[in-house]
DNA sequence: CAGTTGTAGATTGGATACAATCCACAGTAT
DNA sequence: ATACTGTGGATTGTATCCAATCTACAACTG
């Protein structure tokens, strides 16, 4: 009856706190995490920390050695480089193959978060911008018929980078010009345009994002 | 003392028993994975089997649904079109990125390899060639920097597809001759012609497999 | 007879308890 | 002094137990 209620285990929550806390910089890189810890701060037991660090590992945010525990991963700039690259590659494929399934409340749906976002800037909630934001990509991504590729893309967007670009203002409102011009690309059923305006997307993002760590 | 080693937990052995279960075809696609069968029937606790299960859902080979499940995916021929579109992509950019920093040892060995597979392909012993096969492709990628790519190459070269293509007998042959190709590209340091081999090598592959499953 | 409700069995999710492993440091021998 | 050994504490890995949830089927109601 609920709607897209999947989160039901205890895992998920957890992961989700956890991956927050490591996104918002409250976990800091090389830090050991140790599951009794955890699990007696959140006041579960050690299972669903388990769980939940196991997928936080294929996600990349931490580290797991056996016998020895898992820690936040350290992040260099060539890591940075590498998931925007693979990022835009990925969407710019995954977007091609959505664009044709995509239905008219998909677009509307679209426009109205961009106009959100639009809000949002004016406004300064960048939270909220961060939400619209996920939301938009992967919305427009919806019709892709393959599913590997949509989950990479997912997991590369909800991983710590999506919060990290809404902190240099300026860059928002050049975010959001180009998520307008895809929706046109998208009404002109273009999708080597839109594929090429995705890459482009996500790419600025990342070069914005790397010269900001100098 | 021991070299790589890093099979020492229960969990792993659990895992590579079942993987291997499944891309053999002993486990079928769509055949449910009950913890408890599983347990008594490895004679390990349902513990490790939940975290193999987890594991082997990461790498696509099983599907869980919270509270009702794991079960062998179901693999269409759309999921294999999309497997080998990714892979080759990924692996066309991962060598591009490794060439320039492969040893001399390293490129000794690919020779190595070559010859060892076209031994195998004469002698018929496709167990070999599937592994020389392997170790060619990672280790031709071995000098990239970048990590998640390579990860995501390495699942994609030892799921269930690898073993797959040998059983096309004539493909092996017209494998291992661009397998030569691609090392006089590395010899030439022509990593754009050796990008495009690759990609072209892995659609091939994808392609004759996709055929021959109508 | 269709649809709903409820109950039992099966199975997974989570908690607790125990075993194996690692790590640091102290003590000893050379 | 240095290198080795071993011992104790901390932490993860595994097993077992209990609770929550799902599924199917039967009984009840209209």
């Amino acid at each position: 009856m609920k709607a897209v209620m999947e989160f039901e285990t205890l895992q998920n929550k957890v992961t989700t706190k956890l991956r927050e806390a490591i996104i918002t910089g409250n976990l800091k890189p090389g830090e050991r995490l140790i599951q009794d810890e955890l699990a007696s701060l959140m006041g579960v037991s050690r299972m669903p920390i388990r769980e939940a660090l196991r997928d936080l590992e294929r996600e990349g945010l931490v580290e797991i050695l056996p016998h020895k525990g898992a820690q936040v991963t350290g992040i260099t700039s060539d890591d940075i480089e590498e998931l925007y690259f693979l990022r835009s590659k990925m969407e710019a494929v995954t977007v091609q193959k959505s664009m044709n399934f995509l239905t008219n409340e998909d677009r509307e749906r679209l426009q109205e978060l961009v106009e959100k976002m639009d809000l949002d800037i004016a406004l300064g909630d960048m939270e909220s911008f961060v939400e619209n934001n996920k939301e938009f990509h992967l919305l427009l991504q919806s019709g892709c018929k393959w599913k590997k590729i949509k989950v990479l893309c997912k997991q590369y967007i909800e991983g710590y980078p999506a919060h990290v670009p809404s902190l240099i203002p300026d860059t928002t409102l050049v975010s959001n010009e180009e998520h307008k011009a895809m929706l046109k690309a998208l009404d002109e059923k273009d999708p080597i345009l839109l594929g090429q305006l995705v890459e482009h997307h996500i790419m600025r993002t990342g070069n914005t994002l790397t010269r900001l760590l100098e």
